[in-house]
DNA sequence: AAGTGCGGCAACCGCAAAAGG
DNA sequence: ACCTTTTGCGGTTGCCGCACT
């Protein structure tokens, strides 16, 4: 409940928690005049509520396109991901999540994710490795020169969200006017996965790969999976805008850690990428690495904090 | 059974941006 | 161009329920 619960005030104005009949009025209004202005909302519909109180229980409860419950594993990876691109900008984060408002995957990050990233030794501000930030600290100079890859990575990342806003201005130029009082809360539904993140997943494909011809230790990584199904990278969709970007790389791997790697279904991973990023500028100085930095690379750049994926890639090593 | 601590979540607040006059 | 109003956003608060002692 809000921090100023317990009253009525003097005002009349009623806060804190609403009940079953305050819902029931705000919802029968909306439904049959819209909610018009949120200011002059409570006196027609006959509430004792401020105008922004109104407007947020619709936004964040009463609406009938919310989903409420537990979230999926892919919620989690996307809300993760998006963090790391995006920070704490919740509505942006938000509008790649259909039927989850900005309120509550703000609740779900503080409550459930943040910890999670920490337990696995991650900070949940940066994406970072604290053990990459301690080494910092100390001047070692083969992790300073890790950070200078990671502010390579950030100069990208810029430049990802940067199409990203642009992207998101376009469409929602392109949505049609809003003939109903759903139809604004439908604009908040692009496509499930941003672009930009394609862009992500392409790079850090891209530095696995890398790593895979050039380190020694990671031949070894490459005969593991060798007597797998082989695919190319490429017949998964790593091109961009129907071309290709990357170098004519090809991985052997199977689906199956394809899809335990990223996090994701067979069916989606890794989707396709978008956009005209130079993958090898950014991440071919990994080539040659140790496993263990590529984690480190892998988890900045991409954000993903799934277990399976740990565990999957530590067994590989 | 009662007390305490903690996590989750709904709702509030203040500020900034956008819209309207 | 400026001022006022409205809306949107992110941070924060504190109640509630559950687990533990």
């Amino acid at each position: 409940m809000g921090k100023s619960s317990g009253y009525p005030p003097a005002s009349g104005i009623k806060k804190g928690s609403w009940t079953p009949e305050e819902d029931k009025r705000l919802l029968a209004y909306i439904q049959l005049h819209g909610h018009g202005s949120w200011r002059s909302l409570p006196q027609k519909a006959g509430l004792k509520r401020c105008g922004k109180s109104c407007r947020l229980r619709w936004r964040n409860y009463l609406r009938p396109d919310i989903k409420r419950g537990n979230f999926s594993l892919h919620e989690d990876q996307t809300i993760i991901q998006l963090h790391a691109l995006l920070g704490n900008r919740w509505s942006a984060i938000a509008a790649h999540l259909p039927k989850r408002t900005d309120n509550e995957i703000k609740n779900y990050w503080n409550a459930n994710l943040k910890k999670r990233l920490a337990k696995i030794g991650f900070d949940p501000v940066t994406h970072k490795s604290k053990a990459a930030i301690l080494a910092s600290a100390n001047g070692d100079p083969k992790k300073l020169s890790n950070l200078s890859h990671i502010a390579q990575w950030e100069s990208a990342r810029l430049q990802a969200e940067a199409r990203f806003v642009k992207e998101s201005k376009l469409r929602m130029h392109e949505s049609a006017p809003a003939v109903s009082f759903f139809d604004d809360y439908h604009q908040l539904a692009p496509p499930l996965v941003p672009q930009c993140l394609d862009i992500l997943e392409a790079s850090a494909w891209e530095s696995l790969i890398s790593m895979s011809k050039s380190s020694s230790r990671s031949a070894a990584l490459t005969n593991d999976i060798n007597g797998l199904d082989h695919h190319h990278v490429h017949d998964h969709g790593l091109n961009m805008n129907g071309q290709d970007y990357g170098p004519n790389f090809q991985v052997p791997i199977s689906d199956q850690q394809l899809s335990s790697l990223m996090g994701f279904d067979e069916a989606t991973a890794p989707s396709v990428a978008t956009g005209s990023m130079n993958i090898n500028e950014h991440f071919g100085q990994y080539c040659g690495n140790e496993c263990s930095e590529l984690l480190v690379v892998l988890h900045q750049n991409i954000g993903f904090e799934s277990e399976d994926a740990w565990t999957s890639l530590e067994k590989l090593m």
